[in-house]
DNA sequence: CAAATATTGTGAAAATTATCACAGCATCCA
DNA sequence: TGGATGCTGTGATAATTTTCACAATATTTG
């Protein structure tokens, strides 16, 4: 009922899904889709679309499903991407120049407008059009370029400073990269991207799947056992 | 206690991020730590970890806490990552080469083994030691280097496919770069990397505290309005 | 030894999140 | 026109997840 009370980061999630599904969707042709297709084609339920669209008000008509592009478009603006967003990048190392050079960022809205470093062999060079800087330039570069959103790409042991200099000019949303605990202030925004823990699922999900099927081959031979 | 039933996946990823911040502590010099002092360090409550960790035994000593060496040890176990896990990377384009690059992995014990892509231009050629293979040798190589996990970094219109030609030649971990929906058989894991869902997510945020604090100003002149 | 202190593991309670199920309305079709 | 059909939005219900609170037990102190 479109209150704006809080809402769960899992239905923002979510509606970035969706958004993305409708436009693929709009692509196809197809001008209405119903709750109940569109759940089929992302894994999601129905009622769990319905649920999540209705924190921020009625879109859908009865009977008939939602128009794709019109909801696209209201969600996109939920979502605040139907604007510009300024990033700057923290460190250009591999997993920095891989990600300036990633024409995704730019194509959803998000410029990569400053990269910053603290090696003195990089300070200086171009890169996709972009001289990076020294890291001490940041927070004035981050004042007169409007950037609103800071991303982490720098080892571990530097990335609270990191976060504690965009902090502290301002910057409240920040991607991080970094495999590392850091901690921001009262209503900073962190969303980690984490490998590390991506693969470590992985690869418990490899163990247990493993476990439970020599488990059920182990039962014919071994009736207990304590595990090692 | 110790039962092995469904272990809800967002206790695992806890599990990983108590496991690196009990690297930290150990590199620290600190023998013996709380549930309460972990809990600090990386923003989880005390019973929290408790929790998780009851899900799979009994580790700590009453009026004590948990021996860091020895619970690292055990976490690192439950997640399988006691070992070494063969890993083939599809795509060899920016991010693919950032992937390659980046040392993280292997120290983690994943090994990227075999780099995959479809243009000639890169077939044959070396890259940190590995030589690009063609995407239809996939099978073959998945098989004789036994490999486990794949990573995707290719275009979203391809991801589908590659998802499909990993999952047939036996892979039941996948980690996905690509931004689309993509689905995977009954038994194979997957988890989703989504840089534009990440950076939507961040803008919900930037959008939302704005939207409150203009309210929160607008309430001053204004007293109801319709958003626009 | 006894009292004070520290901390685990866990059942119970609370909070959060997802699913169900259906009233209500629009559209189609005869 | 009227009955059948399709689909939304949502209150109620179910499931899951987190937090609370404390018995149990080890350690420290005097």
């Amino acid at each position: 009922m479109s209150d704006k009370r809080k809402i769960a980061e899992a239905v923002i999630t979510r509606l970035s899904i969706y958004n993305r599904a409708l436009g693929e969707i709009g692509k196809e042709g197809l001008e209405i889709i119903s709750s109940d297709e569109l759940g089929n084609r992302i894994g999601y339920s129905a009622a769990q679309i319905r649920k999540d669209l209705s924190c921020f008000g009625e879109f859908g008509e009865v009977g008939k499903g939602y128009f794709v592009q019109d909801l696209r478009d209201v969600i996109s603006h939920i979502l605040g991407v139907d604007r510009k967003w300024n990033v700057a990048l923290a460190g250009a190392g591999h997993l920095g120049s891989a990600l300036l050079a990633y024409p995704g960022f730019k194509q959803w809205g998000f410029n990569i407008v400053a990269v910053f470093d603290n090696d003195l062999a990089k300070i200086g060079k171009k890169w996709e059009s972009i001289v990076i800087q020294d890291i001490s330039e940041l927070a004035k570069t981050v004042k007169e370029q409007d950037i609103r959103i800071g991303a982490i790409a720098v080892p571990p042991q530097v990335s609270q400073e990191i976060v504690d200099m965009f902090t502290s000019c301002g910057i409240r949303a920040i991607l991080n990269f970094a495999t590392a605990s850091i901690t921001v202030p009262e209503g900073v925004k962190l969303r980690n991207v984490d490998l590390a823990t991506e693969l470590e699922c992985l690869s418990y999900f490899l163990t247990n799947e493993a476990e439970v099927r020599s488990e059920v081959l182990g039962k014919i031979k071994n009736s207990s056992g304590e595990g090692g």
